[in-house]
RNA sequence: GUGGCUAUAGCUCAGUGGGUAGAGCGCUGGAUUGUGGUUCCAGUGGUCGCGGGUUCGAGUCCCGCUAGCCACCCCA
């Protein structure tokens, strides 16, 4: 026997009824981001590695040692995208996006590249659905975006998660604080863990992040960049607050939330849920204002965006779902069930009808009677036809609703009549998913 | 990159102190006529992750590899 061939380490297959889950997800987000005025951006899965050393940052874990990169034939060097905010930037630029009317706001949604060791709600390609508004630095737009990420996760009846809130300073105070901060570690560190006293050197805001126990009086000791922001960042992050509050979004102030790519500045914020493990972010984000002239704009473009780890999201959602005893249903409208040779003919025909009129049909092409309605049953249907010598003699269907088995004579258009289907909304779509 | 745990049927798992494989679910079919969910019967399905070692004999013990999961790290 030849070997199996296996999905890639730390790739997966989604199947149903899962995708459903992923689709409505999308689903969702899409109609958000289309009240707050966002508009699809689809870019290259491959880039440049450049786009991402000097975006993320030359010194980062993403580029130096989690980035898929290949030399391609040409000679040049391309790398399978970590994440999209750069892309974003690149293509704004790119197409001089600044020179349309308005504010730049876009969203994406698709797989990113990283490669870490897999685990729970971490996987070396994962899926992001993201959004960016370029051209302004007004608090407005930060309070905005956060809000739109409140939302989609209302609309998919999350609960139970938690913003958390930061202001990481900007190109003027952010050294100066790192100064300030590696100078109060000098004392202090040889009393910290291995992993602390490493990063006390190497990237001191991490320390700030360190969970273990017996560091944490330490930790609150140490400067937070909140005490050192200069007067403008202050004040962007006071009015941002003001207007979260006016918007009863509630969050958390988390002087010690650190990203981990170099180009955020002032506004950063996180979505954490508990249903997750380790890995219990479910969106992150942050304001970005010098991201553009780094990588080559003429005209200054400050931008804020987020970005929600699907994979993560869809998995909370589930372990909600199975909490509540709900679970995924396929949403077959009809199922049609043909007794006889000439039966299974109209039934084809009939299939063809009911679909053009956006019913979900399925047809038991042979087979008995029983089998058929089993199969109907076990396929989530909620009507069954029969079709059969009786129903042709007479030009009526036979339709049984599933659950009550509850049986009638109907003509074709009174069938229509009865599964009739009302246009998309978000709240539908999610009872008709979650039987 | 580091560590811990795990690996038996499509899925969830049993498999006692080493004696060459089991259940439930699933899938297929049956219980006479055109009526599903329950029940009953039968069938299908595994070189026990891979490679080596110990042994008369290994799913079981030992070693190595690989993969998965969880955690560190990092992040969404």
């Amino acid at each position: 026997m030849r070997a199996v061939i296996r999905a890639v380490k730390g790739t997966r297959d989604l199947l149903p009824p899962t995708t459903a889950l992923w689709n409505h997800v999308e689903a969702v987000c899409r109609e958000v981001f289309r009240r707050y005025n966002y508009q699809e951006i689809r870019t290259p899965i491959l880039e440049d590695v450049s786009l991402f050393v000097r975006s993320v940052g030359e010194e980062t874990d993403i580029v130096t040692k989690e980035m898929y990169t290949f030399v391609d034939r040409d000679g040049s060097q391309l790398a399978l995208r970590p994440e999209c905010t750069a892309s974003v930037i690149r293509a704004y630029i790119e197409h001089r996006l600044d020179q349309r009317p308005g504010l730049q706001k876009l969203y994406y949604m698709g797989p990113m590249f990283r490669r870490e060791r897999p685990q729970k709600g971490r996987y070396r390609q994962f899926y992001q659905i993201g959004a960016e508004c370029i051209g302004s630095e007004s608090p407005w737009i930060d309070a905005e975006l956060i809000e739109l990420v409140v939302r989609v996760l209302e609309a998919l009846e999350l609960r139970d998660f938690q913003l958390l809130l930061n202001s990481v300073g900007c190109r003027d105070c952010r050294p100066a604080y790192l100064q300030v901060l590696r100078r109060a570690l000098q004392p202090v560190a040889s009393r910290m863990c291995v992993n602390c006293q490493r990063r006390a050197e190497t990237n001191p805001l991490r320390v700030l992040d360190c969970k273990v126990e017996a560091d944490q009086a330490v930790i609150e000791q140490l400067p937070t960049i909140l005490d050192h922001l200069c007067d403008r960042c202050r004040e962007h992050f006071a009015l941002v607050q003001r207007l979260l509050e006016d918007r009863q979004i509630s969050f958390q102030i988390q002087p010690r939330l650190v990203r981990g790519l170099d180009y955020y500045t002032r506004t950063t914020f996180e979505i954490t849920h508990g249903a997750l493990g380790a890995q219990n972010a479910i969106a992150g984000g942050g304001r970005y204002d010098g991201l553009a002239e780094e990588l080559g704009a003429k005209q200054p473009a400050p931008g804020i965006g987020f970005s929600i780890g699907e994979d993560r999201l869809v998995l909370v959602l589930e372990t909600l779902l199975t909490k509540q005893g709900r679970s995924l249903e396929p949403a077959l409208d009809l199922f049609i069930a043909p007794v006889g040779e000439e039966a299974v003919a109209e039934a084809a025909r009939l299939a063809s009808r009911l679909r053009r009129q956006s019913l979900a049909v399925e047809v038991g092409y042979g087979g008995k009677l029983k089998r058929l309605l089993e199969l109907a049953h076990r396929l989530g249907a909620r009507h069954t036809v029969i079709v059969g010598e009786d129903e042709l003699r007479q030009g009526r269907l036979t339709l049984r609703q599933m659950d009550s088995g509850e049986q009638i004579q109907v003509t074709e258009a009174e069938l229509l009549d009865r599964l009739a289907r009302r246009s998309f909304n978000a709240a539908e779509s999610a009872s008709r998913l979650l039987g």
